[in-house]
DNA sequence: TAAATACCCATTGACATAGTAGGTAAGTCG
DNA sequence: CGACTTACCTACTATGTCAATGGGTATTTA
């Protein structure tokens, strides 16, 4: 599935500023940019999205920068769709014939791949992402499948 | 998740062509137009592309319209969405650094994710879908779930 | 020959993505 | 105080996709 890079970097600058941050430390926008290889403004951008969503607190000024605002285990993979993403999780709206096949289709199908995606998003948090990138074991991944 | 309508009405009119062609009878495209609620222009280039991924066969002229080339259950929802989709079962291609938290994230994540979102359009086909239509019982769509 | 149909190509308007750019506000350190 | 660093906010642009619309050509049937 093809996923924005704003969720990519998202979840990326999330994952980084959890593994940073220790001991009360924040994190910068400029750190996190060279250390990822993403565009310093971009980034900012999608760091004022995961703030407003209440994802991070942010600090200003020498020695400012962002620190997690909730621990890892209450930001779920949705939370971060939702607030970074407008398709992925998005409900189909379209309007058919009443009489043609276009509701069966729809409401069955659809409905049910979404239920599908939302019920493996909603089990992935921050928290998964943090330990799968502190110790980068291939093996391990299995376990976070469905 | 958000579907084209590019790959909603492909999927309604494959089905319509597969339930309304019986006795090696084709179905035109303002037929299937008027039925279904789609613009005929623009369901005449869907069904151009599915012609051309050969899950139909075209007659020109009075009488003429398509007819479904393969059986049913030779059609997957994958068929079906590589022919109309570019995003959802395409793979993530980004670039990251190498040293940063990108590629674990990506390798997983993503990928598996990826996986059970093909294991199930693998496991659909245009046969469930007509089956789906004839007898709308949507106490019976749950056997369609993963 | 006339009508119906599929085929093909060009264009358009709306929208999202992926940035880039520049200025403002606030906090830190000398 | 003043330079510096950082977050914050807004605007702009370039590119691409989506969802059609429209026009014209080729083919088949009655």
């Amino acid at each position: 599935m093809k996923v924005s890079t704003r969720v990519e970097y998202g979840l990326i600058a999330l994952t980084d500023i959890a593994i940073y941050s220790e001991n009360g430390k924040t994190v910068s926008a400029p750190d996190i940019s060279a250390r990822e290889s993403i565009s310093h403004k971009y980034l900012e951008q999608i760091l004022l999205l995961l703030r407003q969503a209440g994802f991070i607190a942010a600090r200003k000024g020498l020695k400012g920068g962002y620190a997690l605002s909730r621990p890892t285990d209450k930001i779920t993979l949705t939370d971060v769709l939702n607030a970074l993403d407008n398709g992925i999780l998005a409900e189909m709206e379209g309007e058919y014939a009443d009489d043609g096949l276009g509701p069966v289709i729809n409401d069955c199908f659809w409905g049910k791949i979404n239920n599908e995606l939302k019920s493996y998003t909603d089990s992935l948090t921050l928290e998964h992402f943090v330990e799968l990138c502190r110790n980068r074991t291939p093996e391990s991944w299995d376990m976070y499948v469905i």
